[in-house]
DNA sequence: ATCAAATAGTTAGATGTCAAACTATGTTAC
DNA sequence: GTAACATAGTTTGACATCTAACTATTTGAT
C-alpha cells in the first residue's frame, strides 16, 4: 500500500498547492515509473542466485531465444534489447568474464563480430528461466486473463503514442 | 510501431526455441520496462529548455508541491521521491549550483536540514509546469477517459502485487 | 581505381543511482 | 548521567547507461 498512500499524498499536495491543474497525468506517469522501478528489483531476486544483474540476464535471454547458427551481431542485439551499442558491449564483456558468451569475427564482414552462448551460458539460461517466469507468474497471479490482457494492450497504446512523439 | 514489431519478433522467437514454455509475462514485462524508459526520454523533451534533467525535474516539483512553511527534510524528499537518501543528498546539490533550492538547518533538530525552493526555483516551476503538463496530456490523448483509468488501476493493482513481494 | 560517405563496434568521459561505511546528533535504558 | 542504540544526512566506491569521438572496414559514385 506504500506506494498507492504516497501517490494519494502526492495528489492530495497538487489539488492544494495547484487546484486550477488537471495533474492526473502526472499521477498516472509517476505510477508507471515506480512501477517500472520496484518490477526491476522483483524480478532481479529471481536470479540473484546466479549473480546475474538483470542486464547481464537480459543479455543472455536474448542470445538464448534467437540464437541462429550464425549468431547474433552486436548491433542485432543492440536492437533486439532496446539499448546502444555501446551498452551493448558492456553486456557483452560481462557474459564474456564469466564465460558465459563468445564473440567471434564474422566470416563475411571483418567489422562484423557473431556472439554465441557457450554451453555454460545456454545450462545458466536453463536452469534459470523457469524460475524467472514462475516469478513472473506470481507477479500476475492477481490478475485475471482478461486483466491481463487489458495491461498489454493498453502498455502498447501508449507504446504506440511515446514512439509517435519521437525518440 | 517499432516496439509492437520489436515485441512480435521476441514472441516468435520463444515460440520457436521453447514452445513449451508460457513466455506471455515475460512480454508484458518487456513492453511495461520499454514504455517506462521510453516515456522519461519522452518528458525529459518537455522541459529540456530549462536545461533540468528528470532527477532535478523531480525534485524541483516535489518541493513545489508540498513546500509547507517549515519546509521538507531530505528524508522526507526520499521517501516521497521513492529514492534513497543519497540519491537525494546529489539531486540537492544539483538545484543548489542553480540556485533554484537552498539548505537550512532545522532549529529543532541538529541532525536535520530544511529544504526550500528560491524564488527562482519557484519561477522555474510557473515556466515550466504547463509545458510538462501538456506534454503528458498530449501522450494520453489518444486514451478515453475510461482506457486512461483502466491504465492507472492495474498500474496500481501492479504495484501492490509488486509491494507484497517485498522490498 | 579512387575517394567520400556509410556502417560496425569500441572507447572515453559524464551522469544518476545505489549500498555500505561514516559523522554527528538525539533518544532510551538503566 | 552515562552508555548503547537509533536516526539524519553525507561520502565513497561501484555500476549501468548514454553521447560523442574514434578506428577499421565496406559501399558507392564518379
Amino acid at each position: 500500500m506504500t506506494v498507492r498512500l504516497s501517490l494519494e499524498r502526492i495528489a492530495q499536495d497538487w489539488a492544494t498547492v495547484r487546484p486550477d491543474l488537471d495533474t492526473r497525468p502526472m499521477l498516472t506517469f509517476i505510477a508507471l515509473n515506480r512501477a517500472a522501478k520496484m518490477l526491476e528489483s522483483a524480478l532481479e531476486r529471481g536470479y540473484a542466485a546466479s549473480g546475474l544483474n538483470s542486464a547481464s540476464f537480459d543479455l543472455l535471454l536474448t542470445l538464448y531465444r534467437s540464437s541462429p547458427p550464425e549468431g547474433f551481431t552486436p548491433s542485432g542485439l543492440a536492437t533486439s534489447m532496446a539499448v546502444t551499442p555501446a551498452t551493448v558491449t558492456n553486456r557483452i564483456d560481462c557474459l564474456l568474464e564469466r564465460n558465459l558468451a563468445k564473440r567471434e569475427p564474422s566470416s563475411e564482414d571483418r567489422r562484423s563480430l557473431r556472439i554465441h552462448l557457450t554451453p555454460q551460458g545456454w545450462e545458466m539460461v536453463e536452469q534459470f528461466l523457469p524460475l524467472h517466469l514462475e516469478n513472473e507468474r506470481q507477479l500476475l497471479s492477481s490478475f485475471s486473463p482478461e486483466e491481463h490482457s487489458a495491461l498489454e494492450s493498453l502498455i502498447a497504446k501508449l507504446s504506440s503514442a511515446l514512439e509517435r512523439v519521437g525518440s
